[in-house]
DNA sequence: ATCGTTGCAAAAGTTTTGCACTCAA
DNA sequence: TTGAGTGCAAAACTTTTGCAACGAT
């Protein structure tokens, strides 16, 4: 696992901005990586109060918009349109592959968006800084169990 | 201007799904037609009881999050990691380049997708349902005006 | 030893709910 | 006419803040 790497890199990060390495902060770098997934405020909250006991939530918000502000999570709009929260890796250029059944993500690095690029790029005549590629659709395992739902739009009451 | 299409279109979805077109339902839509670059769910309710100062919050909760089901609105992660709302124009497919100076919003469809997407699946195992692609840079006006900022992360409090 | 960080509890802010009234169909 | 939709106010929930104690450096 390339994990440690991450929190070596996030807790240079800290010290680099004259933040304290501590045992929250800690436990919540760990609990994201163990949660790759889509999680939003309150999974982290309840998630890390079942782990370690004593975190209390103002702490856990504070860090978070911490980790947020120095670049070490992002957020990322959940299906249900929520906002949840995700490791930002670093020299990642956000490309996910989430499966909209488990929740699976998968990064990938598309080397093949420099292609695409150029014609947005004559299309828009913007000039690009920067992506997001999100991509839903259905992992292998899920592919065993059952087909793309495709279209669940209706509402409900 | 396309306006008038989009709202023909969400009307129709309204009945189509047994709901009526009232005064708070069309000010919502008329306010994120003006509204098309990101703006979170107090924008809208501010933005609205300014101009149609009858219009209760819950009435804009609740519309809004209609809207959302029936898939008339998307939400949208902003830079600022708010979520925020935005108009879901049919029949596209979430491609949109957007202005990091004055957020300024392009949709527009890339048709290449389907090159890379076909890697994708190769690299992933995944089998693509559907997909969101952000493109951040600096619209033909700011061009003229700056360039790319790159990075502005430091921590500032 | 020092000051940033913490947990707690209270405050502030956001979102949902209940209800009687209104108005679109 | 009628029931879905509304505004209002209260309730529920989420997020932030104040503060004394704690602990990383």
């Amino acid at each position: 696992m390339a994990s440690t790497a991450f929190v070596d890199k996030a807790i240079q990060t800290l010290r680099d901005n004259g933040y304290k390495l501590t045992g929250p902060r800690l436990a919540i770098l760990d609990f994201m990586l163990e949660n790759e997934k889509q999680c939003c405020m309150r999974d982290i909250c309840t998630g890390l109060q079942k782990k370690f006991s004593g975190i209390g939530t103002a702490t856990v918000y504070r860090n978070v918009n911490l980790f947020l502000r120095l670049g070490i999570l992002r957020t990322f709009p959940a299906k249900n349109n929520q906002l949840c929260y995700l490791i930002n890796r670093p020299g990642d250029r956000r490309h996910q592959m989430i499966c909209i059944k488990c929740g699976a993500l998968v990064e990938f690095s598309s080397c093949s968006f420099a292609l695409i690029a150029e014609e947005i790029e004559k299309m828009t005549r913007f000039e690009i800084c920067d992506h997001t590629l999100e991509v839903y659709g259905l992992c292998p395992g899920c592919l065993g169990k059952q087909n793309c739902p495709a279209g669940d739009k209706k509402a409900a009451g």
